[in-house]
DNA sequence: GTCTATACAGCGATAGAC
DNA sequence: GTCTATCGCTGTATAGAC
């Protein structure tokens, strides 16, 4: 589970970061506080603002952590995958995974909430995004070259449709609760791009 | 513009929904307040407080006439296109109408919110989505016996993969603003459903 | 229908003791 | 590293005058 903190770093900074993103990927980065954090914790609103200056730092803290491990997560996918298509099926399951937590992504939540942020969050938001697209892209023009992948126009639309699908799919299918369903949903959204023969039975 | 009031009511009540939607719709629920509100349209809280009993009466509002408007706006696509394909590409016009101005889907933007939301909030976000996505189900069937949509396995699999696509490509593309990049996403994900030749160049 | 005035809870943040 | 105490601000909401 790319999304879960091992058991491994038990500090109490790695601890508010634990909290604070299972909130902030619930319940969005203004729907919760400093005093829901701290509570959790069993510490005061004061101690938590020994660990980070405030609110903002600790935002800006739980997207670089949040974006340094999705990041690690997609190398891994391109060191252990097959070909192209079984890579964009990680791709999803890495989703499927944090949406079997019950959260958004949490760039997904923060791009919702991007005009109400601090400028240093709405960077590392943008930053997080380019990322993933510019990987997305890389997948997808290997698996035109390996003829694995088909699909028409710019790699970036393409790229931008699997990114936008994914967090869209993720921010639906939460409401239910139905992790299925979003499974289902990005499984047609990838066989649009697939060669394979079952492209249209799978 | 279905999701543009036009200058035919001019009453406080309309005022105060047009202000209160672009807001939700720019920074969500929990990031506008009354006083956002009341000072845009030159009067206090308390008057507030007498068109709307509480903020979330207003949120039930905003949502019930969205939803209205929506929907009336989906009913003249199914009256006035030609096929399913051209319904669908109506589908996400209206979406990049929204874009254009700047804006998040109204229940979109909620459904990111949606643990913090009262109740009643919740089930009219619920109730959009349900709608919309009967709604997609419908076309997508008819389109597969007309001949001219194609996909397999269920249509529900298939309306989840438009409505989260459309929600997430909005989502995103807001971020820097970019409706053409949208555009170019959506017609990416139609062209997967489409059986006309020009699928693979559009 | 809108105002002033006010109540009260919650927020993020800081100072200073331990 | 955590506490108590407190500040200033903003949030929603209400009472009562006009």
């Amino acid at each position: 589970m790319w999304s879960e903190r091992g058991p491994g770093t038990t500090g109490t900074t790695t601890r508010i970061l634990d909290v604070a993103e299972r909130l902030l990927q619930a319940r969005g980065y203004n729907g919760f506080s400093y005093a829901d954090v701290a509570t959790e914790l069993g510490i005061t609103r004061a101690a938590l603002h020994y660990h980070y200056r405030g609110k903002a730092e600790l935002g800006e803290a739980l997207i670089a952590r949040y974006a340094d491990r999705f990041s690690a997560a997609l190398a891994d996918l391109d060191a252990t995958s097959s070909d192209a298509p079984a890579t964009l099926e990680g791709y999803a399951e890495l989703y499927a995974e944090v949406l079997g937590r019950h959260r958004m992504c949490l760039c997904g939540m923060l791009a919702a909430e991007y005009l109400t942020l601090p400028p240093a969050m709405q960077r590392g938001v943008t930053a997080f995004f380019e990322h993933s697209s510019a990987w997305l892209q890389a997948v997808l023009e290997r698996g035109r070259r390996e003829g694995t992948l088909a699909f028409s126009g710019p790699a970036a639309d393409s790229a931008a449709m699997v990114l936008g699908g994914m967090e869209g799919a993720m921010l639906v299918s939460r409401l239910s609760g139905d992790v299925d369903g979003f499974r289902a949903a990005a499984a047609r959204l990838l066989a649009g791009l697939s060669t394979a023969a079952d492209q249209m039975t799978a």
